[in-house]
DNA sequence: GTGATGATACCGACCGAGTGGTACGGTTTC
DNA sequence: GAAACCGTACCACTCGGTCGGTATCATCAC
């Protein structure tokens, strides 16, 4: 069966199966070091489906950044930090969730595009621009609940597109630093200045 | 002439050429897809030279980690940011320097150690723990100054180790977003948040 | 002074194991 | 039966690493 069905295009097909077996091993031991042949037998397919599928491996990067990106997405579009009514509140639940999900081997609450675009900006342009889409499209997510808290207090001196960015800035320092002995307390220990700067912007107090 | 004199180990010799061409070229393309052979092409000596130095790549790896420490050490130990009077004015110099050092090429001013980190945490230990070695020893340079400030502007509540880790987790994460498509307006995009945290938590003011 | 000894630094041909990628045939689905 | 899907065999090349050999110099017995 070449595609279950015309509307859900590759539901655990091979290609899926490469791309999360991507997604897990790009992680753990970078792109360079994560040959063709490994991918398809932690797969479970051979080489012809690979090559099928994608046209290099450098394509298998580019996709497996906007698998990320998509898969990611949907995590945080249904994630519980969306309920408080007060926007500044949202934003801080949102932190909170990226604690929460610190948790297990590193590589596996650590961040596939960061990794991606640190190694391969120079060698594989392809793919750091499918990981800058993936990093700052996420950021993107954020400025609306920034934005509506900055009116809301009166603020206006750094914009709610920076702000969201150095999110994510101070998220994938906080990988970088885990994975250089830090562990999840320096994810952790990260994310709790990220707070506490958020909260002196906003004044201290709540709502 | 196997060492010029006795008390200069090797200045200028192979291996000093090849550590340069490992902190240059594994800045550019990573430490998997950076090979021995154009390793040894870039420093201009043979692959015998390379494995009469260093056991292995991994060695290499670990040597390079520690002279990207040795020598980012040396330099911030003679820059001019340790001449205000004031520690908390010093810790902001600290922070101004590291935008000074932002030009050129993204390689040219982002960290070996952060990038190696990143890419060989769970395939190369040895690398990972010298990776870590460099990051928080150079952390820890900044703790003394930070310490003061936070005494003389009574302060307790973040330890000056945590706040002196985090102002390297954002430069991390400021390098990534860098690389990710950001450019150097990413990187200082960062510190302008890392800079308006210290001010913040330090009560704005100065001196 | 001289020759033997040994250590350090280096050269470069070579090796087996992979590497990304291809050719092509077969099978399944529409 | 066309097209998508996948399996197998294979290829040229590159990878990290080895190994025998050489060149240079310091040391020291004689």
């Amino acid at each position: 069966m070449p595609r279950p069905t015309k509307q859900t295009p590759e539901r655990g097909s091979a290609r899926q199966r490469l791309l999360e077996a991507a997604r897990d091993m790009i992680r753990a031991k970078g792109f360079a070091a994560t040959s063709v042949d490994e991918l398809c037998a932690a797969a479970g397919v051979t080489k012809g489906a690979f090559f099928h599928h994608f046209a290099s491996k450098e394509a298998l990067g580019v996709a497996a950044a906007e698998f990320w990106g998509s898969s990611t997405g949907a995590l945080f579009a249904g994630a519980p930090y969306h309920a408080p009514a007060d926007p500044l509140e949202r934003v801080l639940a949102y932190l909170d969730f990226r604690g929460l999900l610190m948790g297990g081997e590193t590589w596996e609450w650590t961040c596939l595009v960061g990794t991606m675009a640190e190694e391969v900006h120079q060698t594989h342009p392809g793919i750091a621009r499918a990981c800058g889409e993936a990093i700052f499209g996420h950021a993107a997510t954020l400025e609306a609940d920034i934005a509506l808290a900055m009116a809301q207090h009166g603020i206006t001196e750094p914009s709610a597109a920076s702000l969201a960015r150095h999110t994510q800035a101070v998220l994938q320092g906080a990988f970088v630093l885990a994975k250089a002995g830090g562990g999840v307390e320096a994810g952790q220990e990260a994310l709790d200045h990220l707070r506490r700067y958020i909260e002196l912007l906003f004044g201290k107090g709540r709502s």
